[in-house]
RNA sequence: UAAGGCGGUCGGACAGCUGCGCAACAAAAGGUAAAAUUUGCUUGUGAGGAAAGUCCGGGCUUCAUGGAAACACGACACCGGAUAACGUCCGGCCGGAGAAAUCCGAGGGAAAGCGCCACAGAAAAUUACCGCCAUGGUGUGCCGUGGUAAGGUUGAAAAGGCGAGGUAAGAGCUCACCGCCGUGGCAGAAAUGUUGCGGGCAAGGCAAGCCCUGUCGGAUGUAAGACCAAGUUAGGAAUUAUCAGAGAGUUCUCUGACGGAGCGUUUCCACUCUGUUCCAGAGGUAGGUCGCAGGAGUGAGUUGGUAACGGCUUGCCAAAGAUGAAUAGCUGUCGCGUCUAACUUUGCUUUUGCAAAGCAAUGGACGGCACAAAACCCGGCUUACAGACCGCCUAAAUUU
RNA sequence: GGAGAGUUGGUAGAGUGGUAAUACAGCGGAUUGCUAAUCCGUCAACGUGUUAAAGCGUUGCACAGGUUCGAGUCCUGUACUCUCCG
């Protein structure tokens, strides 16, 4: 297990992951990942968005916390090194129960893992 | 009693597990040392009454500066006070609402000027269509001239109102009362109130139309601004360069004059900067550090004041300080709310039971269970807000 | 965090304080053997009315107040949308 998560905060690094990488929407929650550029960091990193759309102030604020709460739980044992991901909170990140989240963060990481997985093979394959 | 009004306080509580920001402390590695870094069964601390809207007023910041005058632009506007200041607050006046407590009001000027008042109506501000009266003519239908503004019609609004006198008919033409205007007395610090005298209607509404009068205001907002600083990039050309004097000694310095520039514009004064022109510069992008938390602060007592608020004494806070933004997630108990019953009440039934009503007690279910989260800091305003509690006031209604 | 602009039929988009233009789309009709194009009419909502209409009334310019005889327009507050400042 890695000893500690590294937060993603720089604009640039959620424009990459959004623009390069692959993403998964769920009823609750939307997450985006892309393999790290810099060789140097062994662990996954992660990031938390929430637009003005779904709130104001306070709901934006929760809904970040429950997606770091879920993260906790399930990213220490689902998550792959060299991986930047992004979690974007959803209208119902706010309210629904806390079960359910972490259903939809564990299926969401596995297919986004599998979907890395390929495009990384297909990019090896290619030659340079 | 219930109802209404005003002011104030609070804004779920406790426990467990897993976590976050900041500060302190300790340890590790590191190095001359320090900073930065990592770790911690360590310790402490961590959202609001509106943190919100960004609507006002300040502090602070930079813009190369201060003062005076005029102009422009903007804000405000009954009177007096409070305040660092305000469009805020307090007290009073006037007008309006209410039975009262109490609440509401952008509440200066329309006799400085301009503008607008659609449609309708004769006329929307020096007016006359129908009327009414007098008089002349006449074809006896009516027509002309003059007077008048009481009555009619329109409209949101019609030229003081109402009554009496008066008159050809009428009219502030005259008079009483009311209103208005001017002016004096008294009360008051003033707004204003009250009262006397005079005028004789001249003066319609709109200034949240332009405007006038008075008061105030430079712009800019912590993405201000100060500092450190990867990467990248860093002197050429033309022409001899205001005037006078002095020093040094061959392009510099000082003094004076002249020209130019200096926080909306113009002018003046002082002060400062600058001295041939053009391009490129004279560094500061990514990133970081500071700014960044104790100040017009607040509890209690006392004192001045009707009050807002001020003075004095004494206590409390220097431990929120983030920046893709911490203060949480989950569970349990209690509390709260909603719903419900095998619970309660009533009716029926010999009982079992059935039906209806209810949530005061008992049991159960559901529910993040008000509005909403610091972002430089204060004083206000405005808007949002489930529920709980406290104090004072009113007396229409009901009861005793 | 700060600064600024806007909101009018289904859509676009005018509108000096005095009757909510215009275009496109839609609907109905004319034209045609049929369609397109063209031309004419209609077109905010609700109520009333009628066989069906016409007509009549009320409310409508994001929402709520205010000024005014009268607000889409002027003033104040609220909500929402968009733009700019890195």
């Amino acid at each position: 297990m890695p000893a500690k998560s590294v937060i993603l905060k720089k604009r640039k690094d959620f424009l990459r992951v959004a623009q390069g990488g692959v993403h998964v929407v769920t009823n609750t929650l939307i997450l985006q990942a892309a393999l790290s550029v810099s060789e140097n960091i062994e662990n996954w990193r992660v990031g938390f968005t929430a637009t003005k759309k779904i709130g104001k102030a306070y709901i934006r604020n929760r809904s970040k916390r429950r997606l770091r709460a879920a993260m906790r739980e399930v990213f220490p044992l689902e998550a792959m090194p060299r991986t930047d991901y992004v979690l974007i909170s959803r209208f119902n990140t706010f309210c629904c129960p806390y079960k359910n989240l972490l259903k939809d963060l564990r299926t969401a990481v596995k297919k986004i893992n599998n979907q890395l997985k390929k495009t990384d093979e297909n990019t090896a394959d290619l030659p340079d």
